[in-house]
DNA sequence: CTTGACTCGTCTACAACTTCACAGTCTATC
DNA sequence: GATAGACTGTGAAGTTGTAGACGAGTCAAG
């Protein structure tokens, strides 16, 4: 039966030695056998496994989760995966936003001159040009609420919002944040 | 003058007092003073530059490079944010993989009885369908193959795809991976 | 004057590894 | 069979950006 060494095994998966160290000690993966002098024997189970695990990885799991799945109890792999999916879609959307925040940044650096006090429209335009949707937009607000609630006053205030609409736009990102969990 | 205690400017950015405590043991940001007992006092200009810090960070910039930008001597703040503006491009199509990963996945999980083959036209369908451009498969392919070019060999075999043509994608997708760096 | 809410500094924990240090082992060549 | 170089083993510590706990000191209100 054909075996692997350590960094056999982990150059045909694109990992380190080091990783499948780790994944030995937290009893992720742990090779089939041992040879006289300690050295670890992957098997073509092993093989099939790690694979396995790769795939999972692959979808940024977490170990832990994957190890889950695994583990002859089995959790259902189904509801693991369908949560990922989503954090992913939320995942998505943050970076999204991050590019819009960046498009701003830099377009205020690019001319700092004419400093073109953004205004409520080129800020939208510039998230929606970001690939940003409305839902998209209104998370945003409610982040930036939850996290920053000074910072996102300001930052309406600057937009030329006036401070009437901008408490009105905060109350209702904060509504937004809360009814969504 | 109006000054706050780390708390106090803490929750004002929506951070914990941990982390301004860590942001003053790496000298990111270190209150202005001291009271007699030893409390910290942030100042409306620690209140400016704590403004400065979150903004940034709400790119997803490292700390390390926030502090780069506010040193005095100054880095060019455009540069590491128009990096920081490809790596999340990057960041968003590697996302939009897993979901298509996953789908497939949850797809499989689904049908298991009738176990469909999923086969090559199935597959790109999914991924389109999930938001992927060709030049997002493309870097797909070539992700896929030089991380784990024994599983992505696999892969391509059960698609359906012969042997022949399986070598070819995956030769192709090393060049495509190697002229891009 | 006591209670409760703050603050101090320090420490531990998280994920998924990587890097380091030091020692033993295997293989190829001389 | 000696030696070099590439591999393996274990164990510990470092990485990033916090969160939370600890015991002890401080502050404001009643």
């Amino acid at each position: 039966m054909k075996t692997y060494t350590i960094s056999k095994i982990a150059r045909s998966f694109g990992l380190s030695r080091s990783a499948l160290l780790y994944y030995d000690r937290i009893g992720l993966l742990s090779p089939s056998g041992r040879t006289d002098s300690g050295y670890r024997i992957y098997t073509k189970s092993d093989w099939e496994r790690l694979e396995r695990i790769c795939n999972l990885r692959e979808t940024g799991l977490p170990l832990e989760d994957i190890a889950a799945i695994l583990s002859p109890g089995g959790a259902p792999d189904g509801v693991l995966l369908e949560k990922r999916l989503n954090a992913i879609g939320e995942e998505i959307r943050d970076l999204k936003a991050k590019q819009g925040l960046i498009s701003m940044m830099l377009k205020r650096i690019a001319s700092p001159d004419d400093q073109p006090k953004v205004n409520k429209q080129m800020w939208v335009e510039m998230l929606q040009s970001a690939g940003m949707d409305e839902r998209g937009m209104d998370n945003w607000h409610a982040e930036f609420e939850r996290r920053a609630p000074e910072s996102h006053h300001e930052f309406l205030l600057s937009l030329g919002i006036s401070e009437k609409e901008a408490l009105l736009i905060r109350q209702w990102s904060r509504k937004e944040a809360v009814s969504s969990e």
